[in-house]
DNA sequence: AAGGAGATCAACCGCCGTATT
DNA sequence: AAATACGGCGGTTGATCTCCT
């Protein structure tokens, strides 16, 4: 029954960081022979360490489209949106990051924003307001729950996208199985992703033309339009110049629709008052400038990129 | 210059879903 | 159908770095 041991059991083994010799072997024998079982990986390339050592080190690290350094503010916005939809699931936030791994994101979440987002009153987990947060009022607590609420229903399509892109790039993943991984000089894309980022441009602000059309959803989702928008923008895998998926789309939306756009809908909801809406622009207007604050302190050619629109983070008020 | 505190991040651990036998 | 391995994920740890006193 079941298969044989696993290597993981072996005694010997080494642990800890990575010398620059393993590292050098694992890149060799991986760019020649691709990582194939990660389980027999070891011995075949010379490595004392378990195949999951060095499947961790190859993802986190030897990956040659990973993107080292400091975020972006583009990276940074995309983070706190993308938490705010999905929660701690790394995974998932990272497809949409390109060049950036999990455990990269999961780390400057942790030692970064999670605390910027705490001293603004705003709880890191939920995205509402703490209760300890003085100054806020009630008023202002309901449409942040609105909001939080808002997010909370965007989540559950998107979780649903997720899981569906998750089993196509595992098909995907086994049509690829025989096949070498390419070259360090490719420029991969994420390989955890089953959208393109080509459009590094879709983050920068820069190439819109081509890539807003395709990629800008509707402003208002229904399940049905959000189906369209989905199928029309996925080639799951197989394009690699497919737009940049769905949510990239609503990203993109929110930035270059812009507040008068997003206020004259919110505003043709009759259950959503203008004092509401205030409310809410105040709130996710707060986040962004919390995130542009940071641009300040950091070097940066990012100066240009500032996001000067609080209606770039509000949620559809239609949706509501 | 020394040392303590806090920040950072690579790597490990343990769990879970899926695949395999 | 059951048992087991595998790969992936999120949480956590600990070594190292940086800053402050």
């Amino acid at each position: 029954m079941g298969r044989s041991p696993c290597c993981e059991k072996e005694a010997g083994l080494k642990k800890g960081p990575w010398t620059p010799e393993e590292d050098q072997k694992l890149l060799a024998f991986i760019e020649q022979h691709g990582h194939g079982c990660w389980r027999s990986l070891p011995a075949k390339a010379g490595l004392r360490r378990c195949g999951k050592s060095c499947r961790l080190r190859w993802t986190n690290y030897l990956r040659p489209d990973i993107k080292r350094g400091k975020f972006t503010l583009q990276e940074e916005q995309t983070i706190i949106q993308l938490h705010a939809l999905l929660g701690n699931r790394w995974s998932a936030i990272a497809t949409h990051l390109p060049k950036r791994t999990d455990n990269e994101i999961k780390n400057y979440w942790n030692t970064h924003l999670k605390k910027r987002l705490a001293k603004m009153g705003i709880d890191p987990v939920t995205h509402k307001p703490r209760a300890d947060a003085g100054g806020a009022g009630a008023a202002a607590s309901g449409a942040r729950y609105r909001a939080a609420a808002h997010l909370s229903h965007t989540a559950q399509w998107e979780s649903a996208r997720l899981e569906a892109e998750a089993r196509l790039a595992r098909e995907a993943k086994l049509r690829a199985l025989a096949s070498p991984p390419a070259p360090a000089a490719s420029g991969l894309e994420s390989p955890t992703s089953t959208l393109s980022f080509s459009e590094s441009a879709l983050f920068a602000g820069a190439g819109h033309d081509d890539a807003l059309g395709a990629a800008r959803a509707p402003a208002v989702l229904t399940p049905r339009s959000y189906g369209e928008a989905f199928g029309e923008q996925h080639s799951f895998g197989d394009d690699a110049d497919a737009p940049g998926g769905f949510l990239a789309g609503v990203l993109l939306d929110c930035a270059v629709a812009g507040a008068e756009q997003r206020f004259a809908a919110a505003s043709a909801d009759a259950s959503v008052s203008e004092q509401q809406q205030e409310e809410d622009k105040g709130y996710w207007s707060s986040i962004l400038n919390m995130v542009n604050s940071s641009m300040s302190s950091s070097s940066s050619s990012l100066t240009s990129e500032a996001v000067t629109d609080p209606a770039m983070y509000l949620p559809a008020a239609a949706e509501f």
